[in-house]
DNA sequence: CATTTTTGTTGGATCGATTCAAATGTCCGC
DNA sequence: GCGGACATTTGAATCGATCCAACAAAAATG
């Protein structure tokens, strides 16, 4: 009966409040947002005709459009929201920005730009004060969405030219070339490359020309980085076969297959991300061929479960969580400014990689 | 000079649109809500005022208070906010719950109540249409809160004898008493039970009197369905130790050393959470105990991780995800009602658990 | 007792949009 | 030339709060 009644009432207002206590709004406003400044008794007054109203408090959509801060920021991605809770990549990102939206009492909103559709609440609808932008893919669709916002942004991976817009990545060149000393200096000349994208949905074996043209300035940096340490050991890197995958299993395993049916097979794996790595080893172990032993692999990222597979894997780290904490702050602490961080990597010598084989 | 200028100027509104281009604000709001019955040529010239003007589109803030729904849910837990990506369960539960929100484009709001300042943005202010509330801890505190924003919630372990509140869990009896009888059948007859807590932060061992006046009755139902099914077999249950954890590594390592502190080790261990026992695993085996060679474990929950371990661990599997799936629809689709499920749980036997060892 | 200070309360303005009943205009047929 | 049907546009009301200048009453001061 009660439950009736209460789903017809429309719900209770401060107004209402105000009215039955026989107080303005103003001074009802002040009993829930600054008590202290209200007379004792007038403030247990409203307050106990507020409770027993059954008035939820103030509302804070209304609060909102006042206070023009929400106090939130958006994170965005152009996945499905499940990868935010899947890839690890992500995941580790995300601790760090939670810990700096923990500090700080932020909260966080969840926002995935892969919904064309018209209902969706997706980044021209997002109640943020800013928004940190996955760059995996498509990450200009992104940054071009999130600009018309004209709320303060920052990506991750700073995988434009464009100097306008705030971001943080790591030095990709570096990163490639160390990768790529490691394995030349174990002995290793006989090389294959499991890229990331050059543009958008592209996969497949990657020519210099779609490598001229790319899109995606990090991953030809990887690109460069791993070319150019390389040749300091006269590898010949045109002879190098470069596939692009999308960074998840089935075209990583295109790959993976395509790689191997050529003639000479590589010992040495170079994977612009440890998601790939990770595949790679999995399906090499299927295969029959023993990694280290018959092929070393080398990722990129430092997700933590790459210490957990077996052979645990060598890789580039990225501060990850360094990353998601700063580019937090960095939305959290807006001055208006546009930063660009390059934080530093780091070779992590595990055991899947290993000495060439002799012969 | 551009910029100077920009940061001084006050954002622009729909209404400095309407005016510059000699129009209603309704018209104005037309064009971006409902472009389609205004005039192509006064909605191109709208269009055009914006654009020039540098006119974000319609600020969700002020949309919202008009619509009265945000299109996001709320996802909240007494935890930091990184245990939404660090915890197995939460994270196979965030999968559900991100698959029910992109297929009807909500979006997604993490909310951590653990910060008691005023300044978070917890509970009280979340812009949200409803709750789906993490009961693990403290669960009872977090739905009373909850209750106070007199918004729809569920409740995820439905934890409380109260059936005013929505909620949807698993059956806790069964699911004991299967994990219970698997091991039983094994042959083995000395047990000791690494239990959740009864009641608030809360550890060591559990005397009766503790588990009578049990708050937690997720917690006392799996106990209760441990008892009842070993004593089908003969087993005293008063003798079994039942040490209570906070589900994490510390006190759950302090209940292992308590355990087996004691005069006869037991030869099998129930625990009433997969991260338990994937600690008590770890504990084991650094102590130089074979799973399930000396000791036998089964865990709770059914979380991914529990497959990929050694041994992989046998437990008592949630429909994790589909819980996750529920909980969101029913706030997406909140009708008021109130529901409480119960799910079924499956016992999913792997290498932590064999024979008892004669004598 | 008059004057200043302190303390508490008021009510209008504001935040930025959407909605809808009413007004206006246009076109058509008779 | 008039009435009706239809397409557009208008502008006031509304959503639910906070802020602040002005005011009133009580307390402190000379």
């Amino acid at each position: 009966m009660a439950s009736l009644l209460e789903g017809q009432a429309r719900p209770i207002r401060l107004a209402d409040i105000a009215k039955a206590a026989g107080v303005s709004h103003g001074t009802a406003s002040n009993v829930f947002s600054r008590p202290e400044i209200v007379r004792a008794e007038v403030r247990e007054r409203v307050k106990a005709v507020a409770e027993q109203m059954g008035y939820a408090g103030p509302d804070p959509k209304g609060r909102l459009l006042r206070a023009g801060k929400v106090n939130a920021i958006g994170v965005a991605t152009t996945e499905p929201l499940s990868y935010f809770f899947d890839d690890p990549f992500a995941r580790a990102m995300m601790a760090g920005i939670s810990e700096a939206c923990d500090a700080t009492g932020a909260g966080i909103a969840l926002v995935s730009a892969a919904n064309q559709e018209k209902l969706a609440w997706n980044i021209q609808s997002a109640l943020v004060d800013g928004f940190v932008l996955f760059c995996i893919e498509g990450g200009s669709r992104l940054v071009d969405l999130t600009r018309e916002r004209k709320l303060p942004f920052v990506a991750l991976e700073l995988g434009f030219q464009d100097e306008t817009v705030s971001a943080i990545g790591v030095d990709n060149v570096a990163g490639a070339r160390l990768a790529a000393r490691h394995l030349a200096e174990l002995g290793h000349r006989r090389f294959a490359i499991l890229s990331l994208g050059f543009a958008d949905n592209r996969t497949g074996f990657a020519t210099p020309e779609v490598v001229r043209s790319a899109v995606y300035t990090g991953t030809r940096d990887r690109l460069a980085g791993y070319f150019e340490e390389l040749s300091r050991f006269g590898v010949d890197t045109t002879k190098i076969p470069v596939y692009e995958t999308e960074n998840e299993e089935r075209s990583t395993r295109a790959g993976l297959e395509a790689i191997f049916a050529k003639g000479e097979p590589p010992t040495a794996i170079l994977a612009m991300s440890d998601r790939m790595a990770l595949i790679a080893i999995d399906w090499l172990k299927a295969r029959g061929l023993d990694v280290p032993g018959d092929v070393s692999i080398v990722g990129f990222d430092g997700v933590p479960d790459g210490a957990l597979c077996i052979p645990p894997l060598t890789t580039i780290a990225q501060p990850i969580t360094e990353i998601g904490r700063r580019a937090a702050r960095m939305i959290l602490d807006h001055d208006g400014a546009v930063r660009r961080e390059t934080m530093g990597v780091e070779l992590i010598v595990r055991a899947s990689t290993g000495p060439a084989r002799k012969g």
